[in-house]
DNA sequence: CACGTCACCTGCGTGC
DNA sequence: TGCACGCAGGTGACGT
């Protein structure tokens, strides 16, 4: 589920208070409890147990759609995949079994609170590391981060002969676009998911970095997005010009969204507004 | 290099 | 109602 927007409004809310409970800040780690041990990509179930135990929490950031969570002698670092989620829970009995259905992490604080991992389709994952490199090292930029200049961005993009959206979605060349703020992203830069990158001109590539912008500053003032049955508490939905809209009329022109599927993804846009390049 | 396919998982909506 | 099917906010390992 989460993309850029969404892990953001979680690390907000851990650090500030908010989700489910108060902030997690200063914490010390007491106990942790895995109920499903493949959540845990490294170290073993028994040495994150032991490790985990007696840290404190110093502070808590957002690299891509990693949380990462400084620990005073390791990173916690937790990737939420399609359906991870994270809550606190205060006043928490001894969590020997999982409180909620899909529960699969849980750190047990001093204070009797904990922090829970959730994860429904079991494909999130999470790491306990000195090095948070070899997680986090093949990253590539963050798109809000000012340092990444439209210039730079179009030289990205004449790097590579590939579609736009597989290639906004590699980690790799961008980090933290997922499958929602790339679509909504290419519609309002008017730019078709299929055009090759290295087609775009400076202008294009200049006017597609403030549309990811644009989305995910969005994304992030609304909380995120909720949708399925999955709850976010955002609403970021109900701004959505194009993901989830085939078949109902563009915004702006009125022509019909359509559906298709590019790199085994479901990809919305306007065949109106967003032309695919012919040469 | 760039793209397609599959695997990893569970749950929900749709249509027969 | 039951049941098959397609779909879902992600990523990595392969094959071509």
């Amino acid at each position: 589920m989460p993309e850029l927007p969404e892990v953001e409004t979680i690390k907000r809310a851990l650090a500030l208070g908010g989700r489910g409970g108060a902030s997690i800040l200063n914490r010390r780690i007491t106990a942790a409890h895995i109920y499903w041990p493949r959540t845990l990509a490294s170290p073993d179930v028994v040495s994150f147990i032991d490790n985990v135990k007696e840290q404190q929490i110093v502070n808590i950031q957002r690299r891509a759609k990693f949380l990462v969570i400084n620990l005073d002698h390791s990173k916690l670092i937790i990737h939420l995949r399609m359906s991870g989620d994270i809550r606190v829970a205060e006043q928490v009995p001894d969590l020997g079994s999982p409180l909620l259905p899909h529960d699969r992490l849980a750190l047990v604080f001093e204070n009797n609170s904990a922090m829970i991992f959730n994860d429904t389709r079991k494909f999130g994952r999470v790491w306990l590391t000195q090095d948070p490199l070899e997680i986090l090292g093949e990253l590539g930029p963050e798109p809000l981060d000012e340092s990444l200049r439209p210039e730079q961005f179009w030289e990205m993009l004449q790097k590579f002969q590939r579609q736009l959206k597989p290639l906004l979605m590699d980690q790799h060349f961008l980090a933290g676009m997922g499958n929602i703020y790339t679509d909504e992203a290419l519609f309002k830069a008017k730019l078709h998911p299929l055009t090759l990158s290295s087609r775009l001109s400076l202008n294009q590539a200049a006017l597609l970095l403030s549309a990811i912008r644009s989305v995910l500053n969005e994304g992030i003032r609304r909380n995120g997005a909720s949708i399925d049955w999955v709850y976010r508490g955002g609403d970021f939905q109900n701004a959505f010009n194009v993901y989830q809209k085939d078949g109902e009329p563009c915004p702006v022109c009125g022509t019909i969204i359509q559906r298709m599927v590019v790199g085994q993804r479901g990809t919305h846009f306007c065949p109106n507004c967003q032309r695919e390049s012919i040469n």
